[in-house]
Order: structure tokens, then sequence, then C-alpha cells
DNA sequence: ATCGCCAACGGC
DNA sequence: CCGTTGGCGATC
């Protein structure tokens, strides 16, 4: 029986991580097994903290110990093959350990259940009050309890009602408060599970299926590219290898970025499998996520669908069928806060060990995976027409310099209103994409031309319509817009014009009588705007649907012939080596939601450089010509695939303080790793110097083979927090970022 | 992080 | 003389 076993620690600073040992008490000696959740005294005060077990052994009677308090449930803990995946990770992600647990199940799973507020109606309350005389957000309120009881926050949210006059209404005994946990199933009906449909298939998806499916039987790991156009059915392939997969016994985990996004793949899923699905992503409430964690957990669902973090889902190594990673070059795989971690290399991981097959799907495979595949690491299969022989779109490339010579400097340029207007008159429709990045609206001074920046990030703040202040999306500070500009003191402060509300008035002046939607950061304020926008779209055939990066993914509308492009330059010029890839992938995307049904579709982009060779192979629609110039690129410049990339981010609240210990370090990783094949670049200044109150610094390092160096790397990251001169300064390491900081 | 320990400093 | 303050070290 074990006497003894050692654990990671919940909220352990890197200073102080480390497997700490506890006494297992007689009574749990059964139960305590590594990878087990427990709660154990820590420090001073021995306050209980969560923590997991690594190992178990005997007692040497030389250490005094305390003792582990409780066990966690043994259904949310971790099996050997997990608790391995988590001791991997920890490897690259160069956080506490404890970091990589929490990660790996949801907060809403391991926290114990929480109660919220319910109201409901008392009975004969309303005779209480013959004749009261509600207002009309009262009288909502009163109406939607009538159907049931309700959480407080639910009924206040729909019908606008205050908490201070639903407190009133329950002094007058009309309602009353209760407390309750939520319902776990509550949440959307699905279809109970289903005959799995025949999908047909065309020849060539029939051919590439049936090679993977001999892969995914093969009982051995092997990994896969599918390289498909936009519309080429790669889904359909997908699926009918998942259907094969859960007949023969075993579950499919299949990633998706940001499945908000694509309501419409989740859909397909359900209508082909059922109650069997699982689904694990942002936009799930703590109930629905924790309902959906534990089917899978307990098998009731074997097709799981998800976002970066479902790569985690509880599917035991021994049921795992095959992993499918959908638009795998997304960078959204990528987790940029700790552990930083890539679902692609976790999915690898998780395939190899299983023994399974791991299909990788893109229009515009990442520059690595199309690399490793054409260097034979993974199988490579092609798509290269659309499905039912569509054709993709003509795509015109349009210099933005020609109209402003002309004195035109409308957003919209004069060949492309044209084309809207065409398409509006053959009854089709158009969707305008603006490339502002997330780009938000900001309040100018009109005297100094400065926007208003956090006073906590050097970053401009930008404006939310919905709550009518500023926020600051690097540290999430939020105020009422001042009245004079914090720079200069003038008073002359303006909003400017979201992107979005300029086409809008711009497609009203140019096309009279058009029929517009705008979708953006203002007009999603809530959950369901989303959907609500695009149904409104497709159903009430809306010529022109006026978007920012939302509107790129899975959206397939038959009757959209015409996708315009307003500024391609906005994405390429970024200090990101990603940036070409991003732009390529971006404008792939864009046009392939042009033309989708059997209606001939056009595109059209505009730019300032039309002789760019990234905007050039975009026109033509060609990755291949766009991966070989830019992989050529990368070998010159040694950098990824041809090296691996180390970020060190170093921080301080004290600006002077901060760069020397930059200094510092810097000096400490060049003498490091002078005897390894590397490079290092830095100290410079953070893309954002400043956020969080904390003036930042980066090195990067850049090396053929990272095994030796992630040694060197933790080695040198410990060193560096001990040191007392770094008292304050904080040092993270990114392996292969994908996003500068 | 967070807590307790000890040593230095200062008001009366 | 005793109370406050701040650096230091440990966290099983």
């Amino acid at each position: 029986m074990p006497e003894v076993a050692s654990v990671a620690v919940e909220e352990a600073n890197l200073l102080f991580d480390k497997p700490y040992s506890y006494r297992i008490p007689p009574e749990m000696a059964s139960e305590i097994r590594p990878g087990r959740r427990v709660r154990v005294p820590f420090g001073r005060n021995n306050r209980l903290r969560e923590a997991v077990v690594l190992g178990v052994g005997e007692y040497d009677g030389q250490a005094k110990l305390k003792s582990i308090a409780m066990p966690g449930s043994e259904e949310i803990s971790f099996d050997e093959s997990m608790l391995k995946l988590a001791l991997w990770l920890r490897k690259r992600t160069y956080c506490p350990l404890y970091d990589v647990f929490r990660a790996m199940i949801p907060a809403a799973v391991t926290a114990a259940d929480k109660t919220i507020r319910f109201v409901k109606l008392e009975e004969g309350g309303a005779a209480q009050n013959p004749g009261a005389r509600w207002g009309e957000k009262t009288r909502k309120a009163l109406a939607l309890l009538k159907e049931g009881p309700r959480a407080a926050k639910e009924i206040e949210y729909l019908s606008g009602v205050s908490p201070a006059s639903l407190k009133t209404l329950a002094k007058r005994g009309i309602v009353s408060f209760f407390e309750e946990v939520p319902e776990e199933t509550k949440g959307s009906l699905r279809p109970p599970r289903a005959a799995i449909p025949e999908i047909p298939l065309a020849p060539k998806q029939e051919e590439i299926y049936l090679s993977l499916q001999e892969k995914a039987f093969r009982g051995e790991c092997s990994f896969a590219l599918l390289y498909g156009v936009t519309g080429s059915g790669k889904t359909h392939v997908y699926i009918k290898l998942i259907a094969d997969v859960i007949r023969s016994g075993k579950s499919a985990l299949i990633l998706v970025p940001e499945i908000a996004l694509t309501p419409q793949m989740i859909e397909r899923f359900y209508r082909v499998f059922g109650d069997r699905v699982a689904t694990l992503h942002s936009g799930l409430s703590d109930g629905e996520r924790r309902r959906e964690w534990l089917r899978i957990k307990r098998g009731d669902a074997d097709v799981v669908i998800g976002t970066r973090s479902a790569v985690f889902a509880p599917i035991p190594e021994s049921s795992l069928g095959v992993i499918i990673i959908d638009e795998e070059h997304e960078s959204s795989y990528k987790s940029e806060s700790s552990p930083r971690y890539h679902a692609r290399d976790v999915a690898k991981y998780r395939a190899s060990k299983a023994g399974i097959l791991l299909l990788l799907g893109s229009a515009t495979p990442s520059m690595e995976s199309e690399y490793l595949a054409r260097r034979g690491d993974y199988a490579r299969y092609e798509l290269a027409e659309r499905y039912q022989n569509r054709s993709l779109a003509e795509v015109t490339i349009v210099d933005r310099k020609e109209d402003l010579r002309r004195g035109n400097e409308n957003a919209v340029g004069s060949f492309l209103a044209g084309e809207i207007r065409k398409t509006k008159e053959r009854g089709e429709q158009t969707i305008l994409f603006l490339n502002r990045r997330g780009r938000n609206r900001r309040l100018i001074c009109t005297d100094c031309g400065a926007s208003v920046e956090c006073p906590h990030c050097s970053s401009p703040m930008s404006y939310h319509a919905t709550s009518r202040r500023l926020h600051c999306h690097i540290c999430g500070y939020t105020c009422q817009p001042p009245n004079a500009c914090p720079a200069c003191g003038e008073s002359h402060l303006m909003l400017d014009r979201a992107g979005t509300q300029k086409i809008e008035e711009e497609i009203e002046a140019l096309i009279p009588g058009a029929t517009y939607l705008r979708m953006d950061a203002d007009t999603t304020g809530s959950r369901y705007a989303h959907t609500e926008i695009l149904n409104r779209f497709r159903d009430e055939k809306i010529d022109v649907l006026i978007g920012t990066q939302m509107i790129t993914k899975g959206l397939d509308f038959p009757n959209v012939t015409l996708v315009g492009v307003l500024d391609a330059d906005m994405s390429l010029y970024s200090p990101d080596f990603h940036a070409s890839e991003r732009t390529f992938s971006l404008l792939t995307q864009v046009v392939g939601r042009s033309g989708r049904g059997e209606k001939k579709g056009r595109a059209v982009i505009q730019t300032y450089s039309p002789q760019n060779a990234v905007l050039l192979a975009a026109e033509r629609q060609d990755y291949k010509s766009f991966y070989e110039s830019e992989i050529s690129l990368r070998k010159a410049l040694f950098l990824p695939p041809f090296s691996s990339i180390l970020l060190f981010l170093i921080s301080g609240e004290d600006e002077e303080a901060a760069g020397l210990a930059a200094e510092r370090f810097g000096r400490r990783l060049r003498g490091a790793v002078k005897a390894e094949n590397a490079t290092v670049l830095g100290p410079a200044p953070a893309m954002i110097y400043k956020a969080n109150n904390r003036f930042r610094w980066t090195l990067t390092l850049r090396t053929a083979d990272l095994r030796p160096l992630r040694r060197i790397a933790e080695g040198l990251q410990n060193e560096f927090l001990k040191q007392k001169e770094n008292r304050k300064i904080l040092l993270t390491i990114d392996e292969n970022p994908c996003d500068v900081p």
C-alpha cells in the first residue's frame, strides 16, 4: 500500500514549483494513484489547494510530511496516458506543472457545483397587488416568469428589468428567489441517434477516402495531410471516415477553429451522427461544458468536435480511433497563454501513442505541414476540384491607386461598385470583407492626431458601441470616454467612424436601393446576434453583407456570387514572418465564399500593391506557387519549418530594471547556447512595449534542433527567476509562437 | 504568492 | 523601550 504521494500543487509560482510529498492516510491508500486529483494543505496557513498525484511510494521516515486532506473524484482525474501527456507537454511549455493539468480539464468540470439565483412567480402573488400598473420591463419579466422559474440573470437580460425592481417585486410577495444548481441537461436539443446515411462521393474523394480508411485501420500511427480547395468536399471524406471508425467501436476526435464561426459544420455533424456527438467550445455555458465533458468521459458520445482545448478530450487511449484537424493552418490552434501549446503537436502525440491516424485538412496548408508532407513524413492527398465540378471563383486584382488618381477616395472602388451593381441586378448577393484584423473604433484627437491610449498599455483603446465605453484589448481596462485628449489636453476628441459603417454609407450612395447588413464587433454584441445576422442575410436576400474577420470562415450561401476584399494590404505588411502565409490563406478563404452554388462566382481584391507575389498567387488561387516561393524564402532566412523558434519575453513594472534584466539575460543566453547550433536576436522592445503596466522586451532564438535547447532554456529560466536582481521581473518562454507579443 | 521571522529605524 | 517596516526564505 502506498504511504506517500508526490503531487503538483496549484497556484505554485515557477520559483517554487516542484513535486511536493504528502502522507497518504491509510483509509485513502487504495484509491490514491498517479493522475488522481487531491486536495492538500499547503504553506504556513495550510490553505487547501488542488493538486494532482504524480507518483506514489513508501515512507522512508525521514522528512516530516503533511497528509492529503481529501481525494478528488475518481471520474474527474487523469488516466495514465493523460498523465504522461501532461509531463510531455510541461517540457515544451515552460510553465508551472499544475498549469498543464488545469488546461487539460475544463474549469467548469473541476469546480464544485455552484448554485445560481433563480426567480419564480409566487402563488397568488398577483392578487396581492390588484390593479398595480407595472412598467413595460416589469410586465415583460412577469410574462416570462409565467412560463416557469428562470435564472435571475436571464430574466434581467431578457426583459431589461433591473435587479432592484426584481427585489421590489419579491418584497411585495409577487415573486421569490431561490438558489439552485443549474441543470446540466439544458442546452441545444439534437436529434436522437440516427442510422448513418450513405454519402455519395466523387471518384477522387472516394479514392482518397479508401486510402485513408486503410491507414485508419492499419493499427499503427500515421499522419496525413488532405489539401483540398474550398468547396472540394473535405468534410464528406471526414464524415465517411468517422462513420467507419465509430462503427468499429472507437471514437473520433475532430478539431475545428473557433466553433462559433462554423455553426453550419456542427449542424452537419449533428444531422449525421445525432446524439453520439459531443461538442467542446467557448460558446458553451459551464453546465453544458460539464455535461459534454462527462458524456465523453463516460463513453456516451463517440464523435467529439471541439476547438483547441478539445484536443485534451477525455477519450481513453484504447478507444481513440482517429483525430482530424480541420483548417489545420489556423493560428487559433496555438494557445497564446500558459500553457502555450499547439493543438496540432498534442494531436500528433496522442495519435502516435494510440497508434492511430491523424488527418490534417486545409485549403491552404501551413508551411510546416506542407513541407513535412512533401518530404514524405505525412501522406499527402489533394482535392483540386470543387465538389460537383463547380468552378472556383474568378478573381480580379484592382489597383487602388487608379481610383485615387481619378480623385475617387471611396473605400469601395469604382470597379468593385460596378460589380456589386451587376450582382444585385442578377438577383445575387455580395460579401464585402474589411481586412482590419480586429481593429475597432478609436477616439481620436483632431488637434494632435493621437488616439486615446490605455493608461496601462502602449495600445490604443477601442470604443464599444454596446457599452458606450472604451476598452483595452490588451489588459481589459475599461473607462468612460474622456472629455479632453490625454496627450495634449484639448477637448477635441472625435470618434472615428467604424470601417464597416463607412462602407455602409458608400454602398447607400453608390448603389441606391441596395439592402445591406453589417457584421462586426458592434453588431454582434449578444451571443446569438451572429447567427441572426447570417440568417437574415440568407432568408431576406439582402444584397450586401459587410464584415470583418468574422465573415471569412465556413459561410456557405449558394446565392453569394461576388466577394470584395477592400484592403488586401492590411495583413501583408506586418513584422511577423507569418504575414504572407496568413494573407494568402485569408484571401483564399474569403474568395472561397463566392460561387458556392450553381452560379459562377467572382471576387475582387483591392490593393495598393497589385504586383505583390502573394496577391498574384491568391488571384490565380495557386497554392502551389505560393508555397514554393514562400518556402524558398523561409529556407534562405532560416525560418520555420527549417528552424524552430524560442521566444523569451522579459517584463517588469520598472522600465529601467526590465531593460537591464533583458540585457543581462541576453548575454547569459548567448553564452549558454554558444556550443549549440543556434542564433539569438535581441533584446528588442516587444511590439506592444507596455502592456498591463509592464515594460516588455523580447529575445528570439532560432535553432535547427530544439531538443537540446529545451533543457538549457528551462535551466536559464529557473536561474533567472531565482536571482535577486530579477525579483520583480518575469520571464516567459514560447516555443514557435504564432503571434508577435 | 504569502506568511512569518528578524533586524533596522524612530518617536517619546 | 517598544512598535513599525522591509528584506529574506520557505512552501512537502
